[in-house]
DNA sequence: TTAATGTTGACAAAATTACTCGGGTATAAT
DNA sequence: ATTATACCCGAGTAATTTTGTCAACATTAA
C-alpha cells in the first residue's frame, strides 16, 4: 500500500477545500464531521500543507482553512508529496555493499515506477479532480 | 517510500538467482554476504517466493534457491506483490461514511495510480532486467 | 466578553517493519 | 556413519512509523 491515512485523508479534505474555493474558509470540525477524520490528526496534517504554502488560514470564529491558491495550480503531487514524502527510493543501500550487476538493474525498476507515479500525480491539479468529479455528478444524474 | 526492504531486498536477491538461472542453486549465505542483508531476514522473504511458486529449493549440502521458471515469464510484480501486498488501495474506508463526492474524486486518483504501477511492474520480466543490466556493463566495457 | 476557531508541542497506543534466535530436517561429501 | 552444509519453521523482539490524543494557548467574530 503506497498510500498512508496522512495521503489520503489528506487529499480528501483538500479536495474539500477546492469544493469551497472562493467561498471562504472551511472549519476542520465540519471537514472532520464529514469524514469521519480525526479532528486533531487532520490538523497535523493541515498545518504540513500550510507549511508549504498550499493552504491558507483564517483564525477565530467562522475561521477555517482555504486553499492559498488556485486549484489549477495545485497538484495531487504536490499534497501527496508534502504529507507522504518521497514517493520511492533509487538509493543504494551503501556504496560500498553497492556491487553494482544486480543493484543496478534494480534501481532502473525503482525509477520506472517513481517516473510512473510522477506521472500521474504531477499532471493531475485539484482543479482536473474537480472536472472529473462534476461529470460524474452530472453523468449520475442523467439517468 | 512506497517499497520497503522487503521488496528492495527481496527483488535484488530474485535477480541474483535469475543471474544464475540453469547453473544450479545459489545459497542464502552467498547472497546475504554480496549484499549485506541478514540471512534469516532473506530466508523469510523466500519463504514466501517459494509458497508463491516463484522460486524452488534444494536442501543439503550444495544446495539452495533457484529460479521455479524461466526468467521470461517471471515479472517484478510477481515479485514485489508476494513481497508487500497490493500496491495500493482505493477503498472507502466506510460505505456509511463515503459521502460520495470528494472521496469518488480522490478514488479516482489512487485507481490510475495503481494502474500506473502495474503498467510498469507487471511488463518488466526478470529476463528484460538482464538484458538491460548486460547493456550496461557492455557499455561501460566500451568506455 | 464569550464562543469558535486555529497553533503548538508533547505524549502514546497500535501496527508494521525488520529483523533475531533456536531447534529442526535433508543431503552431499568424507 | 558422520559431519558439514543448507533449507525449514515458528516464536520472539527491537525499532520505527502510523495514527492518533491531549492540554494549554492565541486569535478573532459576534
Amino acid at each position: 500500500m503506497i498510500l498512508s491515512t496522512k495521503g489520503r485523508y489528506g487529499l480528501k479534505a483538500v479536495f474539500e477545500l477546492s469544493l469551497n474555493y472562493g467561498l471562504g474558509p472551511v472549519s476542520l470540525k465540519k471537514i472532520s464531521e464529514k469524514y469521519n477524520i480525526s479532528e486533531n490528526y487532520l490538523e497535523q496534517l493541515f498545518a504540513k500543507l500550510k507549511k508549504s504554502g498550499y493552504i491558507d488560514t483564517i483564525r477565530g470564529a467562522q475561521g477555517g482553512y482555504m486553499l492559498a491558491k488556485d486549484p489549477k495550480e495545485l497538484t495531487v503531487g504536490m499534497i501527496l508529496r508534502t504529507l507522504e514524502g518521497e514517493m520511492t527510493t533509487s538509493e543504494c543501500l551503501s556504496k560500498e555493499i553497492c556491487s553494482r550487476e544486480s543493484i543496478c538493474a534494480t534501481r532502473i525498476i525503482f525509477e520506472k515506477i517513481e517516473k510512473s507515479i510522477s506521472d500521474v500525480i504531477d499532471n493531475i491539479t485539484l482543479a482536473d479532480m474537480y472536472e472529473e468529479h462534476k461529470n460524474i455528478i452530472t453523468e449520475e444524474k442523467l439517468k
